[in-house]
Formats: C-alpha cells, structure tokens, sequence
RNA sequence: GCGCUCGUAGCUCAAUGGAUAGAGCAUCUGACUACGGAUCAGAAGGUUAGGGGUUCGAGUCCCUUCGAGCGCGCCA
C-alpha cells in the first residue's frame, strides 16, 4: 500500500544525516555524464550494501535501457570522478554493481548534522498534510478486548511519526455511540432510576449484557426499547437525550482508563462517534441524489457501485438507506469521508481497521470519489492488520471463551513486568521498581504488537515478548540503560559530546554508524509502507550492531581521551535514536534497570 | 460461485525487482569475576507450498494448482 505521503520531492532539504541519500545527487550526475540522459530521469538505485557502504545498482536498468554494456555505464560514471569527493572507495563489481565506500570524514560530518538535530537528522515531509487518523473505535457500553489491541497500537505510532514528520494529524475515534442498541440501553438505565451506577472495571459489558437479556426475554422492554430508539432518533427529547450522553459519557471515561494505562494518546476529545454524523446524513443523500447516484433497489436506497457482484454474480450495491428510512454504516462511513475532507480539509484519511472490513471501504471510497469528493490530492488508505492468535493458531480467546479484556491483558502484561524487574533488579528502590515494571510490561506488549508485519496474523506469547533477548522491547531498553550507564560511570554529561569528532577507525564503529545514519531513511519508509514493523527491526539492527561495538570497542578503558570522546558521541547518538525511536512506537525508556 | 489476505529454517519472524534469502528463539561449540552476563563470537539449520511466465536479474510482478483464514444486499 502506498500513501503516496513523499511523492513528489521525496524530502525537505535539510540537515543531511543520511549518506545513502546525499551521494545520490552526484551518482545521478555521474551516471549522467556517462549516458548523456538528463540526470533527473536517473534513478541511481541506491541501497545499503554488505559489501561496502553502499552500492548504486542504477547502472544496470540504464545499460539495458540503452542497449550498452551495465558494466561500461558503470565505469563510465566512475571515471567521471564526480564520487570521489564523498567516497574513498568507488568499485565496480559483477553485472555492474557500483560499490561505495565513505570517507571518515564524509561520514563523521553526517554524524555530527544528526547529532546536532533535535529530531536526529529526520527531515519533514516534503509537504506537510492534514491527515486524518481513524482508529481503536471501540463500542460505547461495551469492554475493550483484544480485537483492539492491534488497531489502537498501530494507530498510535502512526500519529506519533506522522506528527514527527511535520504532518498535522487528527486523531479520530470513531466509537460506536449509536444505533437501536441504545434504546435498550436507556431503558435499562431507566429502571435503575435514571443513573446507571459506576462501570465494573473488570466486566465493562456488564451494563450491556444486563441489558440485552432483559431485552430478550421481556416483551413489554423489548417495546420501550424500540419506542426509546424513535425519540433518541428524533434527538429532541432532552431526558433521552441526557441519558445517552450519560452512557457516552461513562465508556469515555472508561476508554481513558485504559488508553491511559496503555500509555496511547487518545483521549475523549478525540471521540467522533456515528452520532456525530447523523445530522448529515440526509444532506449526503441529497448531494447524492443531485449527482443522479442515488437509485431505488428493492426498496432501499443505493448506489451503484461498479466492480462488486453478489453471490449471485449480480451487480452489488452499497445499501445508504434501509427499506425502513434507516441509517446504516454506508451511510454513516460515507458521511464520515466528506466530513473530514470538506470541514477538516485533510488530504489524506489513514482508516486503520481490520482487513474484514476491506471491500466495505473499499466500496464507501469509490463512491465518495463517484461523488467528486474523495478526488486528489485527497486520498484515503486502508491501514488493515490480521488478527491476534493464540498458542492454538486460533483467535485468541480468555478461558471463559470471551474475548480477553484489553485492560486484563495490559495488567497482566505490567504485572510480568515487575516479577522480572524484581528477579533482576532488587536493588532498586521499591517505588522505582514498581515503574519500571509498568515501563517494561507495557513497552514489551507494544512491541509485541507493533514489530511483526501488521497484515499477517501474529502468535500472541507472553514469555517471547518480555524475553530480554531477542528482537523485544526489553533488550531495546536495556542497549538504552548500559549507554546511559557509561556516561554515569564517567561522570560525562551526554550533551557535552554531540560536537564531538566521533571515533571511525573500528569496522564497529564504522558499522554503528551507517546504522545510525539510516534513521531518517527507515521513519520515511516505515511512514509510507504504514509499517510500523520496519522502525522495530532498523532498531533492533541497531542495538544488535550497538553491542556489537560495546563488546570490540572499549569506551573509557581506552588509553586515548580523544578515542573516549570519539566514542562517546557514537554511544549517545546511539541512545538518542533508540530513545526516539522507541518513543515513536509509544514505548519509554528507563535509564537504568 | 465471486472477491480479499496469507503460505519463507524445527518455532516466531525479516528481506523498497538486485549479488551467496537474513535475524531471534530453541540446539551445539566457545569467550569473559564484566565500561552492566538482561552479553558477545561461532556452528548447524532453506527446492521461499507446487508448476508455468515476464525480466539482464523474481521470495517479491503476472497466470495457474494446492492449502489456511476472512468477506460477499438492508447489523455495525
């Protein structure tokens, strides 16, 4: 999926912190020189490479393009001698590879850009946009369970790097508010005497399935029920009216508690609920109408939306209005889209929903663009994910069978947290302890979610995701508490070596510093692929070369002073990127553990 | 029936059309009374579900078979 989010000019200009991206002008350049085709329809292909710095594969498409040897287009870019500048090693290898080496100093000088960059040499997007960030959309009077989990995590690092990135992003949290289950709903709080008590957090839906079996076996109820969703729907009757918002209120203030525990930024200002958009929905219908898009089938309200067949193999519509008059979640998705493209003027909808859901979305966008609205640069992108499963390969269930309770599993997550804190690090404060294991518990549990590829199901297992080696949070922050560690031990203040020349004489330390460099590159990618996945592994990469360098590269054992600094600016731009990093995936980092 | 998603090492997962498909876990062999061993170095482990095609080059794109999961008219 591509948001198109870097069409265009790919970055800002700005700090330079990426080497990969900087020798690209001078490579076109040269492969220019060595074509005669202008240099910006060139694209020198270049990657990051394991034999050298990097290797420009250009060659090879232009070679054939122009039916000449990928090997002499190669050399002949080469000779130009427009690489030697940046380069202290420029190879030609096998069909016409291009390897680069780095000069120390080229590459020091790329450091030293990051270094001196609050965000770490990250440019903004190109163009900044107003994106619209739709996801977690739990159900009012219902529990939170674990199909919430993956939509609510992904959604949050979304807005946390797209926010990184300069774009203004609108969280929205599209709850279900609304809709004939909310005539039992009031009744019930009705009989209760008009207050509906507080909610049971360990059994939020309490409320709900009290509800629903008074609704089931009493006709009498099941009548108010019915007559009490007329009047809701009228939205003039001020008691039924009170005690809806009383409802919404009561699971916003429950959803608080467990975003708040989760550590997400979603908050009740962020709630745009399907009640929000029903006073449009007879406007949509009749812009729907004026467009000559709004048909009669079977006595509902359609539009014909082309490409999509029944079981049939007949021609299937998108229902906006029911037989009956009534709404439905056409009606209201497709209210939503204008919304936010008209009022909020975003150009880009991130919908970050299950994969379920996708012809449904599918179908609303085409006829939000059949509509004129959903037209460029406006754009809309399904952000789907497959599901949670358990040991079983089967969706993950509690022992009762139910859905397990997303604030059980945070619980359950921050209290392994703090047994493994205590096995290790008794000697902490107990207060401090206590935090750490919420920091560590939660910070697995969202990496467990966020580092495997959200379209594909995952295996849910506690003792994989807080294991303190191997690709978790834990072994994360813990490369983060051993960097912070040294410079506690000497006594250095972190900041006092971001000017500093770093120490580039190692293939460790030159190692480190090719991965350091390619943060800007991997938050742009993870940003336009929607992967949160692609950020976890780059810091994985990351801590795995940084202990790499830890264990061949002593800091302060070192005899030399200038060896010492040298590689103290590495260790603290090393612990700057895993600290951002990380943040960006909504997951903290203690200082020592 | 139509459509969508997935299939990579024993297990859990990577790999913007680029060179010899990479990690982690587990297994095996080593290192060091440690700048924090919650570590590191190394070994072994693969017909990328099968078969065709496009391409200089395919795990990746196209077609097809098999397997798994999920959608498909008035709930959301």
């Amino acid at each position: 999926m591509d948001s198109g989010l870097e069409g265009g000019g790919r970055y800002d200009q700005g700090a330079m912190a990426d080497p990969l991206h900087t020798i690209a002008a001078p490579m076109r350049e040269a492969l220019s020189r060595a074509t005669g085709l202008p240099a910006d329809s060139i694209d020198p292909v270049i990657r990051p490479s394991e034999r050298a710095d990097a290797q420009a594969n250009g060659a090879l498409a232009l070679g054939k393009q122009l039916g000449r040897s990928p090997r002499d287009v190669a050399e002949a870019a080469v000779a130009t001698g427009l690489l030697a500048e940046l380069c202290s090693a420029v190879e030609v290898a096998g069909p016409g590879f291009i390897n680069l080496t780095f000069t120390d100093e080229f590459l020091a000088e790329q450091l030293r850009d990051a270094a001196a960059d609050p965000h770490l040499g990250v440019r903004d997007a190109a163009v900044a946009e107003t994106v619209v960030v739709d996801y977690s959309a739990p159900n009012v009077a219902k529990e939170m369970h674990v199909g919430h989990l993956r939509t609510t995590l992904i959604g949050d690092a979304l807005v946390r790097m797209l926010e990184f990135v300069g774009h203004r992003v609108i969280r929205e949290n599209h709850v279900g508010d609304w809709g004939t289950p909310f005539g039992m709903l009031i009744e019930h709080v009705e009989d209760l005497g008009g207050e509906m008590g507080e909610t049971d957090l360990s059994d939020p839906g309490a409320f709900y399935k009290a509800a629903r079996s008074k609704f089931d076996a009493d006709d009498a109820f099941k009548e108010r029920a019915r007559q009490r969703v007329t009047l809701l729907q009228a939205r003039n009757d001020e008691p039924t009216m009170a005690v809806w918002q009383q409802i919404v209120d009561q699971s916003a203030d429950y959803f608080d508690v467990v975003y708040g525990r989760l550590g997400v930024l979603l908050r009740r200002d962020d709630i745009v609920g399907e009640s929000f958009y029903q006073p449009y929905m007879p406007t949509m219908l009749a812009r729907l109408d004026a467009a000559g898009l709004l048909q009669e089938s079977d006595g509902a309200k359609v539009v014909w939306v082309p490409g999509y067949t029944n079981r049939e193999g007949e021609p299937l519509p998108l229902i906006v209005q029911a037989r009956t008059g009534g709404f439905n979640y056409a009606t209201s998705d497709l209210t939503c889209v204008i919304d936010r493209i008209e009022r909020l003027q975003a150009t880009l909808l991130v919908y970050v929903v299950g994969t379920p859901q996708s012809q449904h979305l599918q179908m609303v966008w085409k006829a939000a663009e059949m509509m004129g609205v959903l037209v460029p640069p406006a754009r809309a992108v399904h952000v789907n994910f497959g599901s949670v499963l358990g040991a079983d390969r089967k969706m993950l269930k509690s022992r009762s069978g139910e859905p397990e309770m997303l604030l059980d599993l945070v619980d359950v997550a921050i209290e392994r947290g703090r047994a493994a804190v205590a096995e290790r690090a008794s000697d902490l404060p107990a207060e401090e302890r206590d935090e750490l294991g919420r920091i560590i518990g939660v910070g697995a549990l969202r990496y467990a979610e966020l580092s495997s590829d959200r379209i594909k199901d995952y295996v849910f297992d506690w003792d994989r995701m807080l294991a303190f080696d191997g690709n978790t949070a834990p072994y994360l922050q813990y490369a983060h508490a051993r960097i912070c560690s040294i410079f506690r031990r000497a006594g250095i203040d972190r900041a006092s070596v971001r000017s500093t020349v770093p120490s580039l004489a190692a293939p460790q330390e030159r190692a480190l510093a090719l991965e350091l460099l390619q943060f800007d590159a991997v938050v742009h990618d993870t940003l336009e692929k929607f992967s949160p996945h692609r950020l976890c592994t780059y810091l994985f990469d990351l801590a795995q070369t940084f202990t790499a360098f830890y264990e061949a590269c002593p800091v302060l054992k070192d005899g030399y002073e200038s060896t010492r600094d040298g590689r103290l600016a590495l260790c603290d731009l090393t612990a700057r990127v895993l600290q951002q990093g990380l943040a960006l995936l909504g997951i903290a980092v203690p200082e020592r553990m």
